[in-house]
DNA sequence: CTTGTTTGGTTGTCTATACAACCTGTTTAT
DNA sequence: ATAAACAGGTTGTATAGACAACCAAACAAG
């Protein structure tokens, strides 16, 4: 016979579907812990992990000493595509180097300013960077940072150490959240000429805007990879009683055209 | 103050050192809850919240009634890279409609049959559809199925439903892991026409690898998104006491360059 | 009015326990 | 010998309770 499905699991569903059917709406208070204890008769801890699971999945966020949102974007699922994923990149097995091509202090341009949601009179360090694996060049990254939180490191050795690990040893600055953006984009004269590929070969663009732990933001960032280099590559989950969990949403799509 | 790190966490960072260490090696078993408890002296729940984060970022596999076994492939960090990160696809706004080009029946290629591991004799499924939001094109979807899993639906409106619900509703199939790579490519003639776009815009294509629950391959895809009109979202999130947890291992980048 | 304090509710962590489901190897019965 | 039953260990699920950290609003003091 097969495992029934688990409590939690069963609740996961009838939230999920709650949600979907507006019972929980948008931007509004979720049930607390112990509301949904009386709702469905069962432990916190159960409860718990059912709503981990919307949580992972990105429609509650929680806030400690507040309660639990609803952040569902009304859009109806479309069930053809594949279900939902937690992506894991995958390593890749090059000698890293990297050659600064621009490094600067300077004011930041409005949008720069807006996405590193920068104070009057904040200056921004620019960084321009090509990276290579195994001396060929993979990488152009143009990245923006927050100078007060850069300051630090500034004058350190870019090229032969990592930012990320600087940051780390030398400043009390924790990175939180990221968000990636991926488009697709056609190479133009600086791609053609650091990336060496023909005009207008076809490249990954990944925006990334990077959040400390405090809240604010440390970096933004665009970096334009060789598609034919490299390559992202992502694995998704469904639930299955092997894996432990981890049924995921539906969905790859995010819209954004204006 | 700041929030002292968690035990569970803590135990999570030990226990990956340990494994980067080679402390426990690759395919060796891991040390089962009760042995973790005695060792750090916590409860078997603290343990399992270490073991957990360690298993979602693949670090482990467990096996109900057998115990846990370490995955974790020596391949070397790179710090420079994002710390890793578990990926939510958000949604989009749009009316999602279907038209098929093309569907039939046909012996698979050599590349097709060793994708989805065909036997001498089975067929496959080829299905290219075109997708719409709002009745714009969006995708060009060419999959490969296998017939055998395939065939209880094949003669269903694919138009109107959708395949992955026909199947669940349909058939006892169930799917199971599924493996995906982005790509940049440039519009050729079809994706021109089809997706109403200039010759040579850049476009971004996934290759997606779905298997059942059973092990065996249920579809091969290659799907083309118009990148103008569809970004791909993805959101890290690394320790963080505001949202629970989720520390992810490093590195976005996997090569592929035979 | 402003500032500090209290209070109640919420999420986060941790403990201790119990049983179910499962796997493997051993023992037993046929 | 072969098969069935058993035993012990492992992971999976669930319960009940406790306290910490945190937040927002109400309240009190100046």
């Amino acid at each position: 016979m097969d495992q029934p499905l688990p409590k939690y699991y069963k609740i996961y569903e009838e939230l999920l579907n709650d949600i979907r059917k507006d019972k929980y709406q948008e931007n509004q208070l979720f049930p607390s812990d112990n509301e949904l204890v009386k709702i469905y008769n069962v432990s916190r801890g159960t409860i718990r992990e059912a709503v981990k699971l919307l949580f992972q999945q990105g429609y509650l966020v929680r806030k400690q000493g507040t309660g639990t949102f609803v952040t569902y974007k009304k859009i109806e699922q479309d069930p053809d595509r594949l279900i939902g994923f937690t992506e894991l990149m995958k390593q890749h097995n090059l000698k890293p180097s990297a050659k600064i091509i621009n490094k600067e202090i300077m004011a930041p341009s409005a949008n720069i300013s807006h996405l590193l949601q920068l104070k009057y009179g904040q200056y921004v360090v620019r960084i321009v960077r090509l990276r290579f694996g195994d001396n060929q060049p993979l990488i152009i990254e143009r990245s923006y940072f927050n100078y007060d939180l850069f300051k630090p490191i500034y004058d350190m050795d870019l090229e032969q150490n990592s930012i990320f690990e600087l940051l780390y040893n030398h400043t009390n600055t924790r990175l939180g959240n990221a968000l990636q953006r991926i488009e697709a984009v056609s190479a133009a004269r600086e791609e053609h000429l650091w990336l060496e590929v023909e005009l207008g070969t076809p490249l990954l663009l990944i925006k990334r805007l990077i959040k400390t732990t405090e809240g604010s933001i440390f970096q933004y960032s665009e970096d334009i990879y060789r598609s034919d280099r490299i390559n992202f590559s992502t694995q998704t989950v469904p639930y299955n009683p092997d894996n432990g969990i981890q049924n995921l949403p539906l969905n790859l799509t995010e819209k954004d055209w204006e």
